[in-house]
DNA sequence: GTCTATACGAAGATAGAC
DNA sequence: GTCTATCTTCGTATAGAC
């Protein structure tokens, strides 16, 4: 049905935003990628190529905070934990070669329609995981600049890793954040 | 003469990829941009666009590492300044639009060899990072952790400022770096 | 070194048939 | 809903003149 085809689409465009960025989540590329269609492209999606993408990090958006829905009432620890181990379930299963469909669209896109799509992206990471290591131990001050510090972290390390499609660089990168939430609660 | 025209094209395309991405850092945009002869670019850049943006990377690379050149000797704490500045200063001198060369790349890109380009940047800044601090008082592991950490959360802070367009995100992003750096120390 | 002309392919998008 | 055909634009790349 319908509905299937635009999901699938909507999926596709998500997996391509993330792996192989902007340019290459091309029409043709998503069909390959989830036999759908060619023909129904313009009905499932209207507004062409952006309507696409601004679908794709709407899901991409959902995902992450799917992630950490059942973080609500754990500890400080286990919420960065939690968000730590999601980016490297994904890069892991890739071969370092996934990242973020947001911070592709970010550095690739001229339309502000998408950098907007991508902002509030980072935004709804950014409030949830604040709400959470505020209900995990921190104060509201140091919980907002921990969400911002540990979200920028985990975005810049898989892009580092994947330049060097290194897990290790990944770990690396992250390393020293369970430390410094420490800091903060001690 | 020669050697003017191929630096112009090297440095307009560091420019356009920091800016607007690897599609966008096309022959038409660095020749609008730089003012630069049309024929010649294949005289410059026989290995096209590849071989430019393979300069262009190699150029930003060097950009920072000149940008670190007097923190030989520095406490930790002046190098992680230095650092911090130096991307805001990049950030703020374009309203908050123009982000990291080596990032655009790396989730651009389909070729192995720009991505090792790219995962060259970071490593070079890396390891250049690892040994500031560790001569700024760090022990060589804590030091090469806090490089990592350091690096990464940079690099997503300029992502997320960009698609905030706001200059408080990337401070509230990097605001708690140097509480860890002390919590390193003491 | 720089020019023009040109070839080739890919991508976004639209129109109209089925 | 889906197809095919087509249009336009753009980007990369090459050839050959100046």
């Amino acid at each position: 049905m319908a509905k299937d085809v635009r999901e699938r689409m909507v999926a596709g465009a998500t997996t391509l935003l993330a792996s192989k960025g902007l340019q290459a989540t091309s029409f043709s590329e998503v069909i390959e990628l989830t036999d759908t269609p060619r023909g129904s492209i313009y009905h499932h999606f209207p507004g062409g190529k952006d309507e696409l993408v601004l679908a794709a990090l709407d899901r991409a958006g959902q995902q992450m905070l799917t992630a950490l829905s059942d973080s609500d009432g754990t500890s400080a620890e286990d919420v960065l934990a939690t968000v730590v181990a999601t980016w490297r379930t994904l890069l892991e299963g890739s071969q370092v070669t996934t990242g973020c469909a947001a911070v592709a669209v970010t550095v690739a896109t001229e339309s502000e329609e998408l950098l907007g799509a991508a902002s509030h992206v980072f935004a709804s990471w950014q409030e949830r995981l604040t709400a959470l290591f505020a209900g995990g131990g921190l104060t509201a001050d140091k919980a907002a600049e921990f969400a911002a510090l540990s979200l920028a972290t985990v975005e810049g390390a898989v892009v580092i890793a994947r330049a060097k499609r290194s897990m290790a660089a990944y770990d690396q990168a992250v390393a020293l954040l369970p430390t410094l939430l420490a800091a903060l609660k001690g």
